[in-house]
Parts: structure tokens; C-alpha cells; sequence
DNA sequence: TATTAAACGCAACAGTGTTGCAGTAAAAAT
DNA sequence: ATTTTTACTGCAACACTGTTGCGTTTAATA
């Protein structure tokens, strides 16, 4: 991704565009998977850990990125896609988790089936799934 | 649920039955959804944090109570079905969190829908649902 | 009741979340 | 291009949770 996009993109959600976020954006999007919270922290060590934090919960609140996880594992961060962002986030699709490269993948889904279960107003559905990814199947 | 029956299942499971933890059981296993860390911190304050964080670790592992969450809300904690308290976990529940009263419930489920994604290998599924619980509509 | 194995409380350290503040850099206005 | 405004950055600091070690106490059992 060209970096005046992404500029232009982060000055679109009145975000400044400093060279550290310039840079953080260009390795969450480019990761091709969600990206582990240890991961960044290791690829940004000479960020302040506070500018860093902050950074991370900007781009999530203005919608550039989404926080995933998978049960007890570290916090993933993920650019969201097209339609995220606008000012909602709109999250079709689910965390799925490799148990051999260990990777979280967002996969997109259309139109998430329906849970129906007796008694309760269902209104929203996050899953998470595991097993194996595409690239760990022969 | 009677004390007795809770001493013996502890001791099933090789844990000693201390005060506290038969306490502890009894509190989670009553309070009719999953428990708020918070929660337990508040009722058991008197407890040293470190025997509460070690006697929480040893009923999750000895298959007595599971950890359940949704999004990036605090841990809870609930006592497991009958079909959990031998080794393995087996958890045919969804978590559904009340965006009313705010409630986390584990809510059984029949065999849930599998789920098919196109070249990934998919081997467990986590459903996390929100919306209104039973209690919560008129 | 004596023995043994487990649990407890305390001290201590690491990691993360979070806030305030003063210096600095990007964006907008002139 | 320079100034002004706005927001980002780094540092200090505090709270909370996770985690380990160790000596003491208590439950289970012989």
C-alpha cells in the first residue's frame, strides 16, 4: 500500500499522519494475518510503550483497525476492511486460528447463519474457530 | 447444593476442601451465570490474591469451573456441566452476554451448526452471541 | 494421633492499562 | 513561508493482574 494513501487515509479519521503510525500501519496491513500484540511491540521497541498504546487505541476507536482474539491468547490487531471504515465497524467475518502456524486469520463470511436460542433476542454473534489454515494444508 | 457433595467432588478431582474453596464452589455455582472477576475479588477479599488466583487456576484445570468471556470484558467463571468434570472439557455451549443486565450465560447447545470455510480445516468452534437474556424481556 | 501432601499467606517482580504533563511535531491559517 | 493551532510523543507514575518462591499451616490418611 502506497504510504500517501495511507496518509491520506489516517488525516480522512483526523489522525496525524507522524512516521510511526506511517510505519505501524504499513506492518499491521502488510502482516497477512491479525498480528500479535507482542509482535508489534518487538517490530516498534523503540516507540514509547504508552505512544505506542495510544496509537493502537486511536486507530481502533477511529476504525483503521480491529482488535481480535482467541481465548486466552495476546490481543491480535487487524486493518479493517472496506466497509469498516466508516464510523461503525461492521465485522462479517470470523477469527479463525491456526493450530499449526499458530496464525489468526479475519475470514470474510457472508451473512453469518443465524443462532437461534430459546428465550434469548440474539443480536449480535462473534466466533472463533480453529483448526488449520490454508497454507499449513498440503 | 449440599457441602458434602462439594467436599467430595474437590477431593474427586484431588484438590483438598479448604474453607474457601468450598466457599468459592458455592458462590460460582449459585450465582446463576458466569462470575465477574471482579466479582469473586469483592465477595472473597479477605483471601490472599494469590490463593484465590491459584485456587481459581486449580478448579479450571481439574475440570471443575471453565473461564468464559466475551470481547475484551473481564474474565468470568462458571462451574462446569456434568459432561466436563472428567478430564477432558467439553463444552457444547455458546456464551451469550446480556447487553441489558449484562449477564454472561453459558447456554447449551446441541451440536452446533459446523461451519464450513473454504480451504481452512475448521476443528473447534467458539460462539460468543449478545442481545437480550430471557430475564431481561418482559 | 502422627505423618504427609497440599494449600495458604507473604514478599517480590514482570507486564499491561491508564493518566497527567511538558516538550515537540504535523496541519491549518495567515 | 511563517505563524498558530492542534494533537502526538516521551517520561514519570500508579494500579491491577499474572506469576514464582518459600516458610508455615491445615486437610487427608495411615
Amino acid at each position: 500500500m502506497d504510504t500517501s494513501q495511507v496518509k491520506s487515509l489516517l488525516n480522512q479519521h483526523k489522525l496525524k499522519a507522524t512516521p510511526s503510525r506511517l510505519a505501524l500501519y504499513h506492518y499491521v496491513h502488510d502482516f497477512g494475518s491479525a498480528v500479535p500484540y507482542s509482535n508489534i511491540q518487538d517490530e516498534f521497541k523503540d516507540l514509547d510503550r504508552v505512544t505506542l498504546y495510544r496509537t493502537l487505541n486511536a486507530m481502533c476507536d477511529k476504525g483503521l483497525m480491529h482488535r481480535a482474539s482467541v481465548g486466552d491468547d495476546e490481543v491480535h490487531y487487524a486493518v479493517c476492511a472496506h466497509s469498516c471504515t466508516t464510523t461503525e465497524h461492521h465485522h462479517d467475518h470470523v477469527h479463525f486460528k491456526c493450530d499449526d502456524c499458530e496464525r489468526l486469520y479475519c475470514v470474510p463470511t457472508k451473512g453469518l447463519s443465524t443462532i437461534e436460542l430459546d428465550g434469548y433476542e440474539v443480536r449480535e454473534i462473534q466466533i472463533q474457530l480453529s483448526g488449520v489454515c490454508k497454507g499449513c494444508r498440503g
